[in-house]
RNA sequence: CGGGGAGUGGCGCAGUCUGGUAGCGCACCCGGCUGGGGGCCGGGCGGUCGCAGGUUCAAAUCCUGUCUCCCCGACCA
């Protein structure tokens, strides 16, 4: 398990390993870029299709917007350009010449969005306008890791326009509370604290940032998913304006809100474990394997039944009949990828009429009978994901504690989360904090609930070592 | 930009100090035995040792230059 080797690195070899042995995913050849494989593909595809579906249910729909940018759009806003300039990959030639105007690949396209929101809006009854777009994204980071922090990452970036600024905000933590905070414990069983960013922590250009801040195994955080109000500092750098009920032309209010490929490191650091992954079945590419123990003409029909079996129930499935491997080979291999069931058929489970089901969350193995087994390993995945978000949950709770000082919540961070009322830490206790390493991950109010503004009274922050 | 380290078959490494014409593990291929947790035996494919120059009868090894990559700090979905 993960091993803290030094004060502000602790990054866990066997993340590296999981991903390495699972087939996810390898370095792509320029530096910090990455190659995603197929089973990694796979299951961004499924937290894709999970993650689209909430969008659209929370009412935004799908754009596309260029992948190169002005480079004099993103210096319209001010503090968006301060905070990414040093990370931006810029294209100053093209078709043989030096561009006019470089352009610069999109690191997010807040600035994309603006310019054309500003085109499409006139009035008040084009509001909300609620677009989302995937696409990939470039930010020269200095340090890498893959799927938690690469040079080109796969996301989807929200990006909405509002009359009123209670419509906005109340937009923001619908898409946060909707969208993220249910795909992330409902669909990868990553249980998740919530809360506002400080303004330390806030996205460069917003003037509120909602976080789901995630537990990792080792007790680090990792932020998997950001909702932001943007107030009017985008409309008023881009125009964006309607012309209202009354006739008078008025800024709008804007939103943007995103989640990425890191969702999948997420998902890897939380549940993983020394036998590599664990897939919750929601996104498991195959949420059954079935091994053929032996090349046998019985097991291989047994085998072919339960295919078909668990074929009409819906299950995504492989068949492992590749018995001239040997079989401790195969098992592991399938361990290593993180498929959450495998029932298991060979001569000793026919003898007894059985077979053998196996859950990768830690559940004993057990023997079904044939005639149970297809409907035993539908069940045996409901059990397999709740089981996962609740080892999570308690491990989230076993390693948050109260804490009364900012020295107690710096050396509880060593073990997971350290909450403390904001009042005792302050501006001036966070940056202390962040010269060792530790972070003011969110802030909530005492009851776990999302706080209006940063501003209000008797707030807790969380504090922790983040990813 | 500061501080460390490394470039040798697909991957991971040894060999470098003390020059003698390249080796190991894994993977891969072939044959066989196995078969309820990374199994065993035998055979095989595969490398101008990052690049350039120099010293030498002889360079992965010594000298000079050069390129690249990785790790740590500062930035971050």
């Amino acid at each position: 398990m993960a091993v803290l080797t030094s004060q502000h690195d602790d990054f866990p070899r066997w993340y590296q390993d999981v991903v390495a042995k699972a087939e996810l995913a390898d370095n792509g050849p320029v530096r910090g870029t990455m190659v995603i494989r197929p089973w990694g593909y796979a299951i961004w595809e499924l937290l894709q299709a999970e993650l689209d579906a909430h969008i659209k249910r929370a009412g935004a729909e799908n754009v596309y917007l260029p992948l190169l940018i002005p480079e004099g759009y993103l210096r319209r806003e001010a503090e968006h350009i301060e905070g990414f300039s040093p990370e931006l990959a810029v294209v100053t030639h093209a078709g043989g010449k030096q561009l006019e105007e470089p352009a610069v690949i999109r690191p997010t396209s807040e600035t994309l969005f603006g310019e054309y929101l500003a085109r499409w809006i006139q009035s008040y009854r084009d509001l909300p306008l609620c677009l989302n777009q995937w696409a990939n994204a470039i930010r020269w980071e200095l340090r890498t890791r893959l799927f938690l922090r690469t040079s080109e990452f796969l996301w989807q970036e929200g990006h909405t326009a509002h009359a009123a600024q209670g419509d906005a905000a109340a937009y923001a933590r619908r898409i946060h509370a909707d969208v993220y905070r249910a795909v992330l414990e409902g669909v990868l069983a990553i249980p998740v604290l919530t809360g506002l960013k400080t303004e330390a922590e806030r996205f460069a250009g917003a003037t509120t940032t909602l976080t789901c801040e995630g537990m990792m195994r080792d007790g680090k955080a990792l932020q998997l998913a950001t909702s932001h109000e943007l107030g009017q500092n985008f409309a008023r750098a881009f125009d964006i304006t309607y012309t209202s009920e009354s006739g008078a032309v008025e800024h709008c209010w804007t939103t943007s809100w995103g989640s990425s490929t890191r969702m999948v490191g997420g998902l890897i650091m939380c549940h993983g474990d020394d036998a590599g992954l664990r897939l919750a079945p929601a996104v498991a590419p195959a949420q059954v394997v079935i091994v053929a123990v032996k090349d046998d003409p019985e097991v291989l029909a047994t085998v072919e039944r339960l295919e078909r079996e668990l074929d009409e129930l819906g299950i995504r499935l492989r068949v492992d009949r590749r018995t001239d491997l040997g079989l401790g080979r195969r098992l592991t291999d399938w361990e290593l990828k993180g498929v959450p069931v495998r029932l298991e058929v060979g001569p000793r489970d026919l003898a007894a009429g059985t077979a053998s089901l196996v859950r990768r969350d830690g559940a004993p193995r057990i023997a079904v009978a044939l005639d149970d087994a297809a409907a035993g390993a539908r069940d045996a995945l409901g059990q397999a994901q709740a089981a996962l978000l609740s080892q999570a949950r308690s491990e989230l709770e076993r390693r948050t504690v109260d804490v009364e000082t900012l020295e107690e919540a710096i050396e509880a961070s060593g073990e997971g989360f350290a909450r403390i009322d904001w009042a005792a830490c302050g501006v001036e206790g966070e940056r202390r904090a962040n010269a060792v390493g530790v972070t003011v991950r969110c802030l909530m109010r005492a009851d776990g609930s999302i706080p209006d503004t940063a501003e209000e009274d008797d707030l807790v922050a969380v504090l922790a070592r983040a990813y």
